[in-house]
Parts: C-alpha cells; structure tokens; sequence
DNA sequence: ATATTAAAGGGAGCGATGCTCCGTTTCAGG
DNA sequence: CCTGAAACGGAGCATCGCTCCCTTTAATAT
C-alpha cells in the first residue's frame, strides 16, 4: 500500500510545517479534553489547552465533527476492520456479530458523550454521524447478514435501525451502576434470535 | 378525594390572580414553542411568545425541568394510572406492559427533544429524570414484575434499566423513516422472553 | 375611595460559548 | 535577505442562561 492515501488520510499531507505541527498539537489537546471534559467542552478551552487561537482550530478543522472525527479516526478505523477479522476467526456469525457490537460498545462508553453527540439533531454533528455511518455500517450490514444467513438470528432488521439503537443505549452518564447498556444489548441479541431452535441447515 | 391535591398539584394556588394569569399563559406559550422548537427552546423565545418577562418565567419555574414537567404533568401522569389499569384489562401482564409502554413511547416520540432531556446529562435536566423516574418507575416496576409473576418474561432485568433503556431508543430526530425505536423495543420484549415459546394457552 | 405594602413583573446586564473577520506573524522559495 | 502567501491569534459579534433591581400592580387596611 502506497503511503499517501488518496482522500483525507492526512490533510495536512504538502502544507507548511508550523501548520502540520499545529495540527498535531491541537488534534493531542482535544484527545485531553475530551477526557475531562466530553466531546461538547468549549473550543476555547481546547485552544487554550493546545496554546494556539481559535481560529487555527477552526481552519483546520472546520466543524467540531471534523474535530472529533479526526481525534478518534484510528479506532473507528480499528473498529470497522475488526469486523471482516472476528467473521473469519469467530466461532459462529453470530459470536462474531457480538464480539463486534462489545467493540463498538466499548469504544463508545469511554468517550464521554460521544454517543450523545452521534444521535444529536445538533446540526453540528452531522457529520460525525455520517462518517460513522459511512465506515461502520457496511460492516455491521455484513456481519448481521452472515448471520442471518447462518439461520441465527431472525431476517427482517436493518442494519442501521440496529447501529443506531445500540448507539442509543449507550447514551447518558455512564456512572451509574443500575444502567449497564451491555445487560439491553444482549437482550436486544437475544430478541434478534427470536424463538428460532439451532436449526440444522 | 378531595379536589386539593396536598403537594403541588398546582402551585399558584391563594396566590395573586395575576400571578394565576401569568403562570397559565406562560404553561400555554411553552407548550405551543416545545411543539415547534422542542424542549431546548430559548426561554427568551417562551417568553415572548407569552408576552412577559424571562423573570416571571424563572420565577414560576425556577429550573428547565419544572417548566417541562409542568406542561406535560397530566400526560405523565396519564400514563402512570394506565398502569394498573392495563393490568387489569389486559388479556396477561406480558400484554399489558406492551401497551403501556406503547403508550410510553407514544408520549415520548410526539416530543421533540422530550427524550433527549430526559437522559441528557445536563444539570438543567436532572430534576425532570426524577420526575419521570418517581412517577413511572413503580408503575413499569409492577407490570414488570406481574409479567415476570406470570411466567411469560424472563426475571432480572430491573426496572429502571428498563425504563432508561426504553427511552433512550426514543432519542433523536424522529423524521427518519430508516428508524423507528417500537420495531427495536419489540425486539427487547422479543429478548426479555427468552427462550419460552410465545403462547401455548 | 384612597393609601399602603408586599408580591409580581419586566428587562437590562453579566458571563459563557460558537463562530468570524482582519491585522499581524511566520514560513518557504527565489 | 526579501517577499508573498499561508497561517496565526484574538478581538468582536451574536445567542443564550440566569440574576438583579427598579417599576407596576393587586390585595388589604383605613
């Protein structure tokens, strides 16, 4: 694989040096605030944190979408591979399809308010939500379809019905020890198998 | 049962009749701009629309949460006394906990943003989480349990898990015809079943 | 009817935040 | 070293939540 990727691998691929180091040092300081302070903290605070203006956070990344995208790009990457990868080596579509949704689960519930952000009607998440949607989706289709196809879970759920409902319940404080969303997710995959026996195919 | 309700049925009670007026037209206003531009909407909007100042507004409900609860109070608590009454109608407690939450999620999606409030981890909202909480958790905690009694759910799943769960698969914009939370909820009370057969009586 | 007073009202004002505009600084190539 | 363009930084404007304080008004006493 050649090392430049042709779309948005690296935008900062060609510009001048001060602007790629900036784009490095604001990309490590919102990683830190989002931490602390969830996905929705204040640019300024992230500017102040990176020691740059505003405005150097908004020409390189001019939605907080864009922001966020990029600062967790490798796992979302990492996710979506991971698919293809537990279908070869799971047991069973289905064991594949779970171990994928914990992935998922995983990685939303420690990004503070990542998950709110992704079902916002907030016009400046839009994006965020497509690009999920875009990378994600294709998986989650593939793996819900090999299970279907293997007669473990019921035909008839979309894909996107079932990213959504588990980003869904994801959402909220994740502090509270009476709200596990993986305890409904495993209902919702035990619903999605419906009353079907280990049929033999 | 005596037409004064001991706690805060309503509020405005002996106190002045403008005052009456005003809290009237305020709940009527916010009502009317929930509808339009949901529960987010900008007490300065509320306020114009009802023609009085922010401070009436923040006097008569001192927090987001009160105002919201206040406008949808007889729609909760409909809800709530449809409890017992669907377990009493019912054809078995399994049917009845689907359509009182059918008449949950009913509420909720006709809401803009209503559930979004709810599991927002906005302080604004806190008190309106326990509203919901005092008011309809003992209620689905008594369907919850008679259908579980009955045999035909598994036991469990606690209450407020499933509750929370419930709403937060009413999160987000309702306009998508791609999603639709009852088609996700049927499948939770798909899983909640287990592996009993449907209904051998 | 008028005066009194406490409750209720109204909106300017403060702080926080999103986002932009424009003068200034800095890099990179000649 | 010089110069132009790219990048930078923060002041500035708009919006919103919430409060403070002065004005208005309703209920009551005289």
């Amino acid at each position: 694989m050649a090392p430049d990727s042709p779309a948005e691998e690296s935008p900062s691929r060609g510009k001048r040096a001060d602007a790629q180091r900036n784009r490095q040092t604001v990309l490590t300081a919102a990683a830190e605030v989002f931490v602390t302070s969830g996905v929705d903290a204040p640019i300024r605070r992230i500017a102040a944190q990176a020691g740059v203006g505003m405005a150097t956070i908004y020409r390189h990344f001019p939605t907080r979408a864009d922001l966020v995208t990029a600062v967790y790009r490798h796992q979302i990457e990492a996710c979506a591979e991971a698919g293809p990868d537990l279908l070869a080596r799971a047991e069973s579509p289905l064991d594949a399809l779970r171990r994928w949704i914990d992935l998922f689960v995983d990685f939303l519930v420690t990004k503070h308010g990542l998950a709110d952000a992704l079902q916002s009607d907030d016009d400046r998440f839009a994006t965020l939500h497509a690009y999920f949607l875009d990378r994600l989706l294709p998986v989650c289709a593939q793996l819900l379809d090999a299970a279907v196809e293997s007669g473990e879970i019921r035909p008839g759920t979309q894909p996107y019905e079932l990213m959504r409902g588990i980003g869904n319940l994801c959402i909220g404080r994740d502090d509270d020890p009476r709200y596990d969303p993986r305890r409904l997710i495993a209902l919702l995959l035990q619903g999605l198998q419906g009353h079907q026996r280990p049929q033999a195919s």
